[in-house]
DNA sequence: GGCTATGACTTGAACGTTCATGTCATCTGG
DNA sequence: CCAGATGACATGAACGTTCAAGTCATAGCC
């Protein structure tokens, strides 16, 4: 797997550093579903779907380009469409251009319900990140962000 | 639930280091549970019950506890713990002080287990995380976490 | 113009987490 | 003592994600 045997554990401030960014990368997320779950019903991808519908001409996507967006796959995206359905979020429909297409489109009772809930999850991610950091260290977390992203990508390509 | 009815969307910049952190957010918790699974056949919380136990006195922790290190409720830490005893990495008692309690035990076949598995997982957060950023990055990540977990229980205290 | 290949979903079963509830041991007031 | 109250788990059903097939429409090739 390695190339060499030798295993660098991690010092003490490397360590203290994983911990922290552990406890918040288990913490954080909860946090932001719990405020969707509680005011909407909804999950963090359940809430993005929309969102990324409401902003697509005609609140209208490919069921592939938005497992795209929301960093999903079909098969979730599939379940998790079924169960927005139900509740008059959303409907499908076979693409008339192309009929392996499906498009997912969001219905005005989806929107009206994204629009109750938008304002509150702003102001949440506003106070638990935006605004819990000052400017620069904004920055640095994005940089940081993109970094670890990027050697997730490098890793996976490798 | 806020104070003012204003609503302050993010601004681009502030939409962009959200988006490259939310990002992360969702595949650096993928990246790490894969390795892990495909080399030990855990997942995030098991691999660190196992270490949890692995650096208690006598192996031994109380439900509870683990519960607590793992940042964990305690009912899915009973299922874990029910897998886990199958799989005969660890055991659980009636605490022989006091009846009320369990003790979780991690037994030789757990902590070998722990041993395979260990060296390989602190070479994926190092690749990952650690050398993806340098030193003076580290830390402000550091800073960056405890601000955002404080800020949460700053919320859930309020 | 059929025949296979490919791509885009959909579906069902298996798995893990969450939620509500049950159980059991100890403490506590009377 | 003994009758709740409390605290520490355990358990079962419901829910969401993942994985492995299955379906169905078009594209390409002969």
């Amino acid at each position: 797997m390695t190339t060499t045997d030798e295993v660098r554990w991690l010092s003490s401030d490397e360590l203290a550093a994983w911990r922290s960014f552990s406890l918040m990368l288990a913490r954080l997320p909860a946090a932001l579903e719990e405020q969707l779950q509680r005011d909407g019903g909804l999950n963090f991808v359940e809430y993005h779907v929309l969102a990324g519908l409401s902003d697509a001409p005609d609140r209208t996507m490919r069921m592939s380009g938005l497992a795209v967006l929301v960093n999903s796959e079909l098969s979730r995206l599939s379940h998790l469409m079924r169960r927005l359905e139900k509740r008059g979020f959303v409907r499908r429909e076979p693409d008339p251009c192309d009929g392996r297409f499906t498009n997912a489109i969001l219905t005005d009772e989806g929107h009206a319900h994204l629009v109750r809930l938008a304002p509150g999850h702003v102001a949440n991610v506003r106070k638990l990140v935006i605004d819990a950091l000052d400017q620069s260290r904004l920055d640095s977390l994005r940089q940081c962000s993109e970094d670890i992203v990027q050697a997730i990508d490098a890793c996976d390509a490798g």
